[in-house]
DNA sequence: GCCAACGTTGGC
DNA sequence: GCCAACGTTGGC
């Protein structure tokens, strides 16, 4: 059992599209960075805590609490030629990314970037961290238990 | 829109 | 394998 934090742009995919979603449940698609891809198919597991994190919005940060659902499975939009995330070096037999199903747990109130660089407890989250850019990162028991508790 | 930081590409 | 050029991310 491992903690994570994925990044999603409220435009594409926001934390009320997925509480809104069939069963909660939202593919996670559109990972073009080899380092979070690696961490979705190595070590993701069905029942990880996921942190719901809004970026490149007005007011980035943490939105909502998510666990991972499924196991990874091809990134259909790899395939896709006339969408944003297509690759043409992916092939059906050797596909290069991968997607895993998110299901919303709890839509929160928004705990701002701001505010989490307030908190003690977080300072060594990786996203908070200067030039930080994946979009899925490791999050310790301590700062999950950290964060849910500013939740409530 | 700016720009720092980081990732990827491709010539050599 | 090096590294310059280019592209992307994402906060501000």
């Amino acid at each position: 059992m491992q903690y994570w934090l994925m990044k999603s742009e409220p435009d594409e995919v926001s934390i009320d599209d997925v509480m809104a979603s069939k069963d909660q449940t939202t593919p996670w698609f559109g990972v073009r960075n080899y380092q979070a891809r690696n961490f979705m198919r190595d070590q993701m597991q069905v029942g990880d805590g996921v942190l719901f994190y809004h970026s490149s919005c007005p007011e980035p940060g943490i939105a909502g609490l998510a666990e991972i659902v499924s196991a990874p499975y091809s990134d259909a939009s790899q395939f896709d030629a006339k969408g944003k995330y297509y690759d043409p070096k992916a092939t059906q037999e050797q596909p290069r990314w991968i997607s895993i199903d998110v299901k919303g747990t709890q839509k929160t109130r928004l705990l701002s970037l701001a505010e989490m660089r307030t908190i003690p407890a977080l300072e060594e989250m990786t996203v908070l961290q200067k030039g930080s850019r994946l979009s899925i990162t490791p999050v310790t028991p301590a700062q999950w238990k950290a964060v849910v508790k500013l939740l409530k």
